[in-house]
DNA sequence: AGCACGCCGACT
DNA sequence: GTCGGCGTGCTC
């Protein structure tokens, strides 16, 4: 169990506490605690606050304390939410060090952390007031509307009058309306989450007895809906433990008024019980696995090595088996009374993986993910905090999660860029994070990858981490085929058919012929990534950023993929008026078309952003595949993940330029790392896989060591760069995002940010200069890069005094209506 | 993040 | 002359 320290507080005594508001606000805020709460304030337990004029927010109590503060006269707390922190002290520790190492606020990452059901939504409502009279005539037409609308609805919130009115400025309207007494102001912070609950049926126990059963069955001949209700409930309980109303209902058939019969006569008892949102499939652990050699080896590697180390990289191919050393783990962990927290990048998370690990957990596994809803992710909130579960198996934001006891974290497939947060604050890093939590903890991290990050890969050779090696296939699988076909060439003999070249065309051919399954990747979505005019060059560009527009054929309408801004497709170029447009590149929507021409009777899907918007599209592309109603999938880096087919044994790389020739010194790095990891998909027990690369340029270096799988060439020729260019793992970045409306106005204050960084970082600053997009949604943008070495400057200091400069840089004239986000570690 | 205060253009 | 646009600053 957990274990708080409950405050037992002087009843006479008053009392402050610190809180944190759910706000990007660069502080924390003290309340005066009412002296009936003074024994219930705990740090961690939420509470209700007044915070500005009229706004109540939930917030989390920081620090108990009897000081006054002295420069204000401290509001009340209005209420305490929990009788148990929801929060624990850890957490707490946790979400600090996060807004330090990331320069964001605490309260961002509050807001990260907390599911939203956690966090009240205040909802100002308005009443009329029923004891004044007033002259109608008197009030305009605006507060007339209200006060109609108040009579025949009693209660609207202000943003039903919002809508009523259609504006967006009525509370100097209600404020006129509350001080002529027309109106009540009352506000209320309603607790959204709500327990599910279900009503479970049960035989009287007295039926147990079989004379008793058989008596009822001849009082029920001349009932006989009854009859049928009770028979389907004693076909149903010999399949399960737990029967509810609904499931019986609809076994039966025999409508809801029998079995209301049936409890009346009290031979079925009804009870009300809150369930679980989550599957409750009972548990059945299967421990029937055997490790191989290679995998016991790695195993007691690891352990081996955590008796020195906090932090252990596995470096497993794929198909190495790594999943099973982690079940191996995991039982460990458990046999010690320990939490185990097994973080996947989200698209990882499927329903594959998440079944293999409840067959081996039974219940005690936890699921927490984003494509959960808000009353699902409490309920793992819940049961993570009061032990119930034992393991979570989660995204990124699982890393928030109010563990007791975490004696390890699995950071699976722990190079994926998905473990980094980008848009709202706190710009986390999952993996990194999870670093510090294992610490918090006391427990031990490990990292799993067939090819790691570098700056992972660099901490174990420099014996700052662990390293383990597994580089032998489970089972004997064979590496896959891997072929490089040079697109020129084939371009010259005439022999591509659109974009898929004659050698990858007969690979395809022959897996359909044996009835297996087909991949082909192409990074882009979308139909042609630009739409140009062949007269006078013209494309078109989104109205918000500075990006060319997309052609989707299955919309007809060009979109933007930064803000989702679309606009019918023209028919004519609208700069010049010439009907020539012309598609350029082409993205997975035209691949599938194209292939559905070549290939008329193949069955074709598209796995990508568009296709898998809506919450089961992905997981019913997996299904289809599974249950082969798919012959060939096109798809973006999604296919590269998650997907484990035994039938898949051709992949087709379309272009492998677009990878390689991206403009990032990562890029020959996540180039093998999203090649290796496609090619991986090919192939299973006893069939050989077959990859083929398409690219104008096959002598790449990258491409090479693809085929070789030569990931150790690959990290010693690309390190030296690293060092050479200061790049990560021998430098730490911190790139600084600026954004203005007016580009000139941008400009000027990007450089005078700049100058003041020099002033105490010299040539460490780099820039300002044009990101890849330069304006995205209406704001311009620039960066600041700075690189730290890592051996040798403090990154604490450097981040106080960045703090300082940024901070005045805010307060000075000179950046009005700039925007400067930090972005730590920006990988 | 809200929300209020405060200062400039287009309307009764 | 006012209404209302959004820039700026504060919230315990």
């Amino acid at each position: 169990m957990l274990d708080f320290a409950q405050t037992v507080n002087n009843e006479r005594e008053t009392l402050f506490v610190e809180v944190i508001l759910p706000l990007a606000i660069p502080k924390n805020y003290t309340y005066r605690v009412p002296f009936e709460l003074n024994s219930s304030v705990t740090v961690g337990k939420r509470v209700v606050v007044q915070f500005g004029k009229s706004k109540l927010y939930t917030a989390i109590i920081y620090t108990v304390g009897n000081q006054a503060p002295q420069k204000y006269e401290a509001k009340y707390i209005i209420d305490i939410l929990d009788d148990r922190p929801v929060v624990t002290p850890r957490q707490l520790s946790f979400w600090k060090w996060l807004a330090e190492y990331y320069l964001c606020q605490i309260g961002e990452v509050m807001n990260a952390a907390l599911p939203a059901a956690l966090k009240l939504a205040s909802e100002t409502k308005i009443v009329l007031n029923k004891e004044f009279e007033y002259d109608k005539a008197s009030l305009t037409d605006k507060e007339y509307l209200i006060v109609d609308a108040l009579e025949i609805q009693p209660e609207l919130s202000v943003s039903d009058i919002v809508k009523l009115l259609g504006q967006k400025t009525v509370l100097p309207l209600l404020r006129i309306l509350f001080e002529k007494n027309i109106i009540h102001i009352s506000e209320e912070v309603s607790d959204k989450y709500k327990p599910r609950r279900r009503t479970f049926i049960t035989l009287n126990p007295v039926y147990q007895n079989p004379d008793m059963l058989k008596e009822l069955f001849s009082i029920l001949e001349r009932a006989p809906k009854q009859a049928d209700a009770l028979l389907a409930y004693i076909q149903l309980s010999r399949k399960q433990k737990h029967i509810t109303r609904p499931e019986l209902t609809e076994a039966s058939g025999a409508g809801a008024a029998a079995i209301k019969a049936l409890v009346d006569k009290e031979v079925f008892i009804a009870d009300e019980r809150v369930v679980s949102r989550l599957s409750t499939d009972d548990e059945e652990i299967d421990e029937n696995f055997v490790l191989s050699a290679a995998q016991r080896a790695a195993l007691s590697s690891i352990n081996q090595q955590f008796t020195q180390k906090d932090v252990v990289l596995l470096h497993g191919i794929t198909s190495s088996g790594k999943t099973q050393i982690y079940i191996r783990l995991m039982e460990q962990m458990l046999a010690n009374g320990k939490q185990v927290l097994y973080l996947l990048p989200e698209i990882a998370l499927t329903t594959h993986i998440v079944e293999r690990l409840r067959h081996h957990f039974g219940n005690h596994i936890g699921v927490y993910h984003s494509r959960f809803n808000d009353n699902e992710r409490v309920e793992v909130w819940q049961k993570v905090l009061s032990g119930d579960y034992r393991i979570v198996l989660g995204a990124r934001s699982s890393v928030f999660l109010p563990f007791g006891d975490l004696g390890l974290i699995i950071v699976d497939e722990e190079h994926e860029s998905s473990y980094k947060q980008y848009d709202p604050a706190p710009r986390y890093n999952a993996r990194d994070a999870s670093i510090f939590l294992g610490h918090l903890h006391g427990g031990k991290v490990l990292l799993g990858s067939a090819t790691p990050s570098f700056e992972s890969y660099y901490n174990a050779q420099t014996n700052k981490y662990g390293l383990t090696e597994l580089h032998e296939r489970f089972g004997g699988v064979e590496l896959p085929q891997i072929q490089v076909v040079s697109i020129a060439t084939e371009t010259k003999q005439k022999t591509m058919q659109s974009h898929f070249s004659s050698v990858l065309m007969l690979d395809i051919e022959q897996a359909l012929l044996k009835k297996e399954q087909v991949i082909l990747f192409q990074n882009r979505r979308g139909y042609a990534p630009v739409v140009m005019c062949k007269t006078c060059a013209h494309t078109p560009k989104c109205i918000n950023c500075d990006v060319t527009l997309t052609y989707h054929k299955s919309s007809s309408k060009l979109h933007c993929h930064y803000c989702g801004y679309r606009e019918d497709t023209p028919s004519t170029c609208p700069a010049c008026g010439s009907a020539h447009l012309e598609q350029k590149g082409f993205g997975t929507e035209k691949v599938e078309d194209e292939l559905s021409l070549i290939l008329p009777d193949a069955r074709i899907r598209r796995m990508d952003l568009d296709t898998t918007r809506s919450k089961m599209a992905f997981q019913n592309i997996l299904n289809d595949i599974e249950e082969k109603k798919i012959d060939i999938l096109v798809g973006t880096q999604m296919v590269a993940k998650g997907l484990d087919f035994p039938d898949i044994t051709v992949i087709g790389i379309i272009s492998a330029d677009s990878l390689l020739k991206y403009p990032d010194y990562r890029a020959n790095e996540r180039s093998f790392q999203l090649l290796a990891q496609v090619s991986g998909r090919a192939g299973r027990r006893g069939k050989q896989g077959k990859v083929v690369i398409q690219t104008y340029d096959p002598t790449h270096r990258v491409i090479g060591q693809v085929i070789r799988n030569d990931y150790t060439d690959l990290y010693n020729t690309e390190i030296v760069e690293r060092k050479a260019f200061k790049y990560p793992p021998f430098y730490r970045i911190i790139q600084l995002d600026i954004k203005h409306k007016q580009p000139e106005q941008l400009y000027i204050q990007a450089e005078y940010l700049a100058r003041e960084l020099r002033n105490h970082f010299g040539d460490r600053v780099i820039g300002p200069e044009a990101p890849l997009i330069n304006r995205i949604r209406n704001y311009y943008i620039r960066s600041i890069t700075l690189k730290f070495e890592k051996d040798t400057v403090s990154i604490t200091k450097v981040k106080t005094i960045l703090q300082e400069i940024l901070l005045q840089f805010e307060t000075t004239k000179l950046s009005q209506g700039c925007i400067v986000q930090p972005d730590v570690d920006p990988y």
